[in-house]
RNA sequence: CGGGGCGUGGCGCAGCCUGGUAGCGCACACGCUUGGGGUGCGUGUGGUCGCCGGUUCAAAUCCGGCCGCCCCGACCA
């Protein structure tokens, strides 16, 4: 072995940022693509968004949501038709101007949300409170031309799903903005393991054309914030720019009242940045694409059959018992190599199986949620599919604990400003910082502007009010945290 | 767009100051060896030195211009 080092990723603690390039490229989740800014996902890293993407489609058509699919290109004039919208975007669109050897007549934007397109198609089906709600889902592609992009978190394109609704009263529309909110909420916690803290979106932070912008947001291993998901109401602002209207049972025309609600290819960043360690990728069981893998180890020739034979009877019953399992029989690699191989990439549990187990009728669990070779168990074969059903329940919470335990400890209550700014200063994050701020725009710019941190969320729960940490009039209790 | 850095096999770099026809590590291929925490040895494949021009007998190296990329600051799921 020439350098040990070598063989490693930087080191969490050292360098945050080049850790996470790091472990994306060496886990082989996704690579650079010769375009700025775009980014070419490897099997291993859809692999991830499709499980990740096929539990919330589930979950999301659970509230009734049917999903559709409306076109990639949009019709310029269409994003100038909300005041809102079109200054909150026209900077980072990509404008399609020739076609089929021409210049377009009018050029076409490359979607970079759908809101005008479907409200175009909304504007043609919805004609009674009998159309109502409409609720139309759709998982695609969007692209917004950003300054400065980091693989999942902000690339120039990417995965995402979008929700659409339509609604006949202002009441059911915000009813609808929050079940998605919650509906996120409890995915990101239960699925991917990440501890969320959720609320309402300030002014500034607010989606360009919404009336209210709810989100969740998770802290990264390095104290920032990333928000990872959004449900904006919408009100009646894109059925007025559209003239989307129904005739309610009074038989008078009125303007729906709509929602639209969005979570991307961004939260496989959030994983590898919750739970991710040294040794790489730690994914959460009930998301991992591949929940075990079985490394057979050997030295003699006979070895290698009666060893071989019982690594195949292993994964044929963890097959059949539904879990997603994997034989590595690679030859010319050492066990040792797979080992540190299959941490990199993340499966939750690995299956050692030598010499020493098959005379023993038993097999080795190594657990990646807990980094010590103690944690190591002996689980007999007879019972191994409820053993290794019962430790990747274990390490689905073990995960989402230490998530939970690390956002505590980087969560700090402030009611001193200059205690604030203290917290922030110095590069990286600073954690979340609970205060209590006025509501003044002025206020939050100026927190902005001298600590990096931004308003991420207003909690809708437990509220409390106190003196604004900035001007010192009554304020209500928000979180700060330096965000992605 | 402002500030900083860099372009040399797939990746990371040395060579440049002091011109003389390209080298190292990793990866890759093959063979042997090894195998319960990144095994070792050997052999081998692979480069118009970012591009254009100039100086020179001779340019990766010196000079001029251009292009591209990365990092740091102003927008954002």
């Amino acid at each position: 072995m020439a350098d040990k080092q070598e063989k490693k990723v930087t080191p969490r603690s050292q360098d945050f940022a080049g850790w996470y390039n790091d472990v994306i490229l060496r886990a082989e989740l996704a690579d650079y693509s010769p375009v700025r800014g775009c980014i070419v996902f490897r099997p291993d890293g859809f692999a991830i968004w499709e499980a990740l993407r096929d539990e919330l489609d589930r979950r999301i058509k659970r509230t009734g949501a049917r999903n559709a699919y409306f076109p990639m290109f949009i019709p310029q004039s269409f994003i100038a038709r909300e005041a809102e919208h079109v200054e909150g975007f026209s900077p980072e669109l990509a404008v399609v101007t020739h076609g089929g050897g021409k210049e377009l007549e009018e050029p076409l934007i490359v979607r970079p949300t759908s809101e005008t397109i479907i409200n175009h198609m909304f504007a043609q089906w919805i004609h009674s409170h009998r159309d109502l709600p409409l609720m139309v889902n759709q998982w695609c592609n969007v692209v917004r031309w950003e300054m400065r992009t980091r693989m999942f978190l902000r690339t120039t394109e990417f995965l995402w799903q979008e929700g659409h609704t339509a609604h006949a009263t202002q009441t059911e529309a915000e009813a609808e903005t929050l079940k998605m909110l919650e509906v996120y909420r409890t995915f990101g916690e239960e699925f991917l393991a990440i501890p969320l803290i959720w609320g309402r979106k300030s002014a500034a932070e607010r989606f360009a054309g919404a009336v209210e912008t709810y989100t969740i947001e998770g802290l990264m291993g390095d104290g920032r914030a990333l928000q990872c998901g959004t449900s904006h109401f919408l009100g009646q602002n894109f059925a007025r720019a559209f003239n989307t209207r129904f005739l309610d049972d009074n038989n008078e025309l009125q303007f729906v009242w709509q929602t639209s609600w969005g979570v991307s290819t961004r939260l496989l960043g959030a994983l590898i940045m919750v739970h991710g360690d040294d040794q790489g990728l730690r994914l959460p069981p009930r998301v991992a694409p591949m929940q075990a893998v079985i490394v057979p180890i050997w030295r003699k020739a006979e070895e290698r059959e009666q060893v071989l034979a019982a690594a195949q009877s292993c994964l044929a019953a963890l097959q059949a018992a539904g879990i997603r399992t994997h034989l590595d029989a690679r030859e010319g690699v050492t066990p040792g190599f797979k080992f540190n191989d299959w941490e990199m990439r993340g499966v939750p549990v690995r299956v050692e199986i030598g010499p020493r187990d098959v005379a023993a009728g038993s097999v080795i669990l190594a657990r990646r949620d807990i980094a010590s070779k103690e944690a190591k168990v002996k689980a007999p074969l007879g019972d191994l599919t409820s053993a290794m059903n019962k430790l990747l329940d274990e390490i689905q919470n073990n995960l989402f604990a230490q998530a939970r335990a690390a956002m505590a400890a980087e969560t700090r209550t402030f009611d001193n400003y200059e205690a604030l700014r203290r917290q922030m200063e110095g590069e990286g994050g600073g954690g979340l910082a609970e205060l209590h701020w006025c509501g003044d725009p002025a206020c939050e710019t100026r927190i902005r502007e001298e600590t990096r941190a931004t308003c991420r969320a207003i909690p809708l729960e437990r509220q409390s009010t106190g003196p604004c940490i900035v001007c010192g009039k009554p304020g209500q209790r928000a979180f700060f945290a330096k965000a992605y």
